[in-house]
DNA sequence: GTTGTCACG
DNA sequence: ACGTACGTGACAACT
């Protein structure tokens, strides 16, 4: 046994680093005795990389169990006794205490030793979670962000030793090719490598430490005490959803990772004809481009990037190429420039292979799966996020990158998607009485503002302001960003305004009077400005954008009707069938017969009324994998029986399908 | 590490 | 007083 020892903020802490099966027995003791006293202990795991679901069997390597003072590591990679004693104190101790414990301690607990998930977390708090409730923001929007360093040192002690620094120092001082992108040093560092043991226990001791804290915090911005509870069960729910993951057809993925290639290559050599030998080099597009003297607009904000460079954006390269850069249709409005052309095309099809083929491919379990991981309250506004890979950015306008992930074995893919849902909660929430009738009526929402802007007999290009100009207003949007979105001229844009406010006068009341409490309660949330939405959560405002605070609302409203949705269907008993939640959809996985029962099931629990406006959900049934889906008819309408075919047919002919998306 | 770009809701 | 586009993740080049 080795130990290891410090103070923090005055108060002295000890761990005791377990070696042998001998020093087991005092570790057995402490348990004991903590389970006794019903003490919270607070704990974590170290393993073998990032990636928890998809790592090999035997994930974890080190185990931490800790107090505000005291704290044992286990070493699991040493063999079975360790690993028992430690699957016992798990099952043992009455109260948990994890940081990002649902997302991921929990999870490599649950895959290496078989332990039940719910179980674990039905007895843990996590302190990841009470620190988004408590400030959702991340390092650069001026919060704290979510890892416990940063938060140690604003609540515990300012001076607190940096270990993660440390420990990286130890990483690469071990040459094992440790970067941030390959986190190798975790799976080389020495078990007892005395930084890594002493980081090791100041996880849990600091984890310990930081709870209370976090708890008065949160009670003391004014967040509803209904919100742990809610956010807890949200984390497990979407932790579950990820266990069994997604499956990846490895003979199509290839097969189209190989296509995206091929035609990254033809396009790429195109390029190389006008003197770019690298597409991604900005500076080489655009000297390229200026000797073909194409110009670019200085006043027009599109033509610059955020750092007053010239941009050579989708949007720069589809005028110079003259297509329209959603469709990429022609517009036969100037002479096209081929190398513009040559560069949006290879540049996607090179996006699509490295971000997403070969993502998935890199990232298959032993069964062939890919676990993305959920995080329950990444945004500023409490919005869901999901990484490895980032399933929620998947190319939605075709169904060929989606096609590479499939349901379980004889299952299909059921998606349940929510009815433009932020319009709803805007209507809702800013009581708006025109939008509220419209919905009672089952009127589409683009149509009224259409109607109530235009006049009844509206142009389809009409219809297009009118449904950019609604989304913008959810947003906060003006007149510019209207203009360059739809392209219409200043004057319309202009009249869009001001007859959307006369039509809708309750939404711009709506964002004053969120300014109007935010500085009204700002002396009972120690100055800071912040919308408090009726579910209870408190989302900071930043002072020189006050009018982003609509947003804030409709967004984090949004998100919890989807999260409040996931809870009732895992009360009753559809979290099995669940695979992802996207925002506003929920992907599920059933066998055939069962499809539209569960289908039927999930849209049930996300169909309820938010402040008298009915906010619905329709769900669709394709064939066994996702991009089952997106293959909709000429009409773009999903004809079930169609797309079943039609992706049996792919999966059974890989080349005829990559050779139909690329067409 | 930061910036630019591009994928999504 | 007025008006302001919101929120993500991933990759490659550049500094």
């Amino acid at each position: 046994m080795r130990d290891y020892g410090g103070t923090l903020a005055g108060l002295p802490w000890r761990g005791w680093t377990i070696e042998t099966t001998e020093d087991l027995v005092p570790f057995f003791s402490w348990i004991k005795r903590r389970a006794e006293h019903g003490d919270r202990v607070a704990v974590d795991t170290e393993g073998r990389g990032l990636k928890v679901l998809n790592g090999e069997p035997g994930y974890v390597r080190l185990a931490q169990f800790g107090t505000v003072d005291e704290s044992f590591t286990v070493p699991i990679e040493l063999g079975k006794p360790f690993q028992e004693a430690t699957k016992w104190a798990l099952e043992t101790l009455p109260r948990l205490l994890g940081h990002n414990w649902h997302g991921f301690d929990a999870l490599a607990l649950h895959k290496t030793f078989a332990l039940d998930y719910k179980m674990l977390c039905d007895k843990a708090q996590d302190t990841w979670l009470w620190s988004k409730l408590w400030d959702p923001r991340g390092v650069e929007e001026g919060g704290t962000g979510g890892r416990l360093k940063p938060l140690s040192a604003h609540f515990i002690d300012p001076s607190a030793p940096d270990t993660q620094g440390g420990l990286e120092a130890v990483f690469r001082s071990l040459k094992c090719g440790h970067t941030k992108k390959n986190q190798t040093g975790w799976r080389h560092v020495p078990l007892f490598h005395p930084v890594y043991q002493e980081y090791a226990h100041l996880d849990v001791i600091l984890t310990s430490r930081l709870f209370p804290h976090l708890q008065r915090g949160v009670s003391r911005n004014g967040t509803s005490t209904k919100l742990p509870g809610y956010e807890h069960n949200l984390a497990r729910i979407c932790g579950s959803l990820t266990i069994p993951g997604l499956l990846v057809d490895k003979p199509y993925t290839s097969a189209l990772s190989q296509r995206l290639g091929e035609e990254s290559e033809k396009h790429s050599a195109i390029c190389a004809r006008y003197g770019v030998d690298n597409i991604n080099s900005t500076a080489q597009l655009i000297a390229a481009l200026q000797d073909m003297r194409e110009e670019w607009d200085r006043s027009n904000p599109n033509d610059l990037t955020d750092g007053g460079q010239l941009a050579v954006s989708k949007l720069v390269l589809s005028r110079f190429a003259d297509i329209n850069p959603r469709t990429g249709e022609p517009l036969e409005s100037r002479k096209p420039n081929p190398l513009a052309a040559a560069v949006i095309k290879a540049k996607r099809a090179g996006k699509w292979k490295t971000a997403y083929a070969d993502h998935f491919l890199a990232d298959v379990d032993c069964r062939g799966a890919i676990h993305p991981n959920i995080r329950t309250m990444e945004a500023r506004t409490g919005r869901m996020s999901v990484t490895n890979p980032a399933v929620q950015t998947l190319p939605a306008g075709e169904w060929s990158i989606r096609r590479c992930l499939l349901m379980d074995p004889g299952h299909v893919a059921i998606s349940v998607d929510f009815d433009s849902v932020e319009l709803n909660v805007l209507a809702a929430l800013a009581d708006v009485r025109e939008m509220k009738a419209a919905i009672l009526r089952k009127e589409k929402l683009h149509n009224t503002t259409s109607r109530l802007v235009f006049g009844e007999g509206f142009t389809k290009s009409q219809y297009k302001i009118g449904k950019s100009g609604n989304f913008l207003k959810v947003y906060g949007g003006g007149i510019e960003k209207l203009m360059s979105q739809t392209g219409a001229s200043r004057a319309v844009c202009e009249r869009f305004f001001s007859q959307f406010n006369r039509a809708y006068p309750e939404v711009k009341e709506y964002g004053r009077r969120l300014i109007r409490e935010a500085y009204g309660e700002k002396q009972s949330r120690g100055g800071n400005l912040a919308v408090r939405t009726i579910t209870g959560r408190v989302l900071p405002m930043d002072r020189d954008r006050m009018y982003a605070g609509t947003n804030y609302a409709v967004q984090s409203t949004a998100r919890d009707c989807l999260g409040m949705a996931l809870v009732r269907m895992d009360e009753d008993g559809l979290t099995p069938y669940l695979r992802l939640a996207v925002h506003d959809e929920v992907l599920a996985s059933a066998p055939p017969e069962n499809a539209e029962d569960v289908g039927r099931e999930i849209a049930k629990h996300m169909n309820f009324t938010l402040k008298g406006v009915p906010i619905t959900a329709t769900p669709e049934i394709g064939g066994r994998s996702w991009g089952s889906l997106y293959m909709k008819d000429e009409h773009d309408q999903l004809i079930p029986e169609l797309a079943v075919a039609q992706d049996e047919f792919y999966a059974a002919n890989p080349d005829v399908a990559h050779a139909r998306a690329a067409a």
